[in-house]
DNA sequence: CGGTTGTTTGAATCCGTTCAATACCTGTGG
DNA sequence: CCACAGGTATTGAACGGATTCAAACAACCG
């Protein structure tokens, strides 16, 4: 369960025809470790490369079969953790964040189903960030070593890896830019213009959507106060571009927000 | 030539015993496609995996074979340019830079001699970005297709890469966190810093050096105007911590920026 | 239901920007 | 070789957007 998110011409499947509500995934099996299959996921459009054949799809299902459930504030991994696999995130969100030695810390960014988790630990072997569940989640346990195996013998699957994680330095272009760039009232409008188009690739409600993260979440994230991050929203709502009570956003305006 | 830069762990190669000086590479050429040679080239060491055979080098010769020089101020690739090929830098300096469509443009990064460009070109299949010298450059020209089935035959080469993704993964998130928390000051010390770390692993001091690219450039990577860059500067001057005159930095008291 | 956590709003402050003036290089042509 | 032009860099003063501090309020959870 792989997706290049950032990169929109990446993203060529058709949205999932149903998103399965995370209460309904094996409820009653025990938390960690649980019999999964690529080739009966939901997602799978979301996040596979769309030209595999059964055959392939039988041999991913050999390499990813465990998922593990991630309650809301927990941990799935901590920075420092030794790399061995990524995630797919199959129900629920995330906050990834990394910590400056002084004890600062950013909000790199937010995961929803469909995306990529742990693709920065590759590099040095282990972990690079901290990955918290911002809801109760699951995600299916990608081991990296045999997926790369499967990809020196897939190419649309080795393909397909190096068009996430170049997805993922384009995503944090954009944000460096952002935050590079924009004043407080732009950031907060395109953040949530962005999170909107997320949803609505997922099948959601573009208009209408429940943030998982608190405004010093968004703050942290931004490079702002988590009372900046308030007042944008309060302002926005003043402007009749976004209808924001607490958690709960409807973006009312969606042209006008991209022109703040 | 390839780098995993960012992450010092993937680092692991020893420093250059030298490095060609630009001139002296085949001045007498023309300008594009000259041959040129993995198997030989000095900058080996930093960018390739360590554990290649002289068989599996002589695989990369037959693809990577041809440079390119870039002149100061030139473009080596626009945003949108179909991508095909990843480049590594055999001499030089670049910036890369994003265009928002209002205009708003942002310095995504500064790349040296023995760093790659051109990796968020996979997701999309066209360039992200524009690269341009920052001095007269050489690059080596990489296909990337051609790149992807060496990376399905040779493992070591496979993981390098997914390693040099990774680290730019990294490196973005690094500077998401400077644009995102750190005040005027701080970034400009950290950029000193990385900069003298960078050049020091390629052999060079880590006490001077020249900058290749303006204040107005530093600006845009940092989040500032140019004006708080030259202020910083000449802070660090007053403070004793760096002495700047014009482009030559000398970093007087390392540990002391590193706290600021 | 009470306590905790998260959100909103106001007023004062401060860091970085803006605007402006001056000085400094670097390369080019007379 | 020097003078000159254009880009680059430095510095000051005024301004403004975001932060800080503070207080009140709302939402959530055990």
């Amino acid at each position: 369960m792989l997706i290049a998110e950032a990169c929109e011409p990446a993203f060529r499947a058709p949205r999932p025809a149903t998103v399965t509500p995370i209460h309904a995934i094996q409820a009653d099996v025990p938390a960690a470790h649980r019999r999964s299959r690529c080739s009966t996921c939901s997602m799978r459009a979301v996040c596979m490369p769309p030209e595999l054949t059964p055959e392939q799809l039988a041999r991913l299902d050999s390499v990813i079969f465990s998922t593990r459930s991630v309650k809301r504030g927990e941990v799935l991994y901590r920075t420092g953790d030794t790399f061995q696999s990524i995630y797919a995130i199959r129900a629920g969100s995330f906050k990834t964040m990394v910590m400056h030695r002084d004890g600062r810390e950013h909000v790199t960014g937010f995961q929803i189903a469909g995306e990529a988790l742990g693709l920065d630990g590759v590099c040095a072997g282990k972990q690079n960030c901290d990955a918290i569940a911002l809801e109760d989640s699951v995600v299916c346990i990608i081991p990296f070593a045999q997926l790369e195996a499967i990809c020196r013998e897939m190419k649309p699957m080795q393909h397909h890896i190096y068009q996430m994680m170049s997805s993922e330095i384009v995503r944090e272009s954009s944000q460096m830019m952002l935050l590079g760039t924009m004043s407080a009232e732009q950031r907060v409008a395109t953040f949530l213009l962005n999170l909107s188009k997320r949803f609505k690739a997922r099948g959601f409600s573009a208009a209408e959507f429940h943030l998982r993260m608190t405004r010093e979440e968004i703050g942290c994230f931004l490079g702002m106060k988590l009372e900046t991050v308030s007042r944008m929203f309060s302002k926005f709502q003043r402007e009749h571009l976004v209808n924001a009570n607490g958690k709960t956003i409807r973006i009312v305006d969606a042209h006008g927000l991209a022109q703040v």
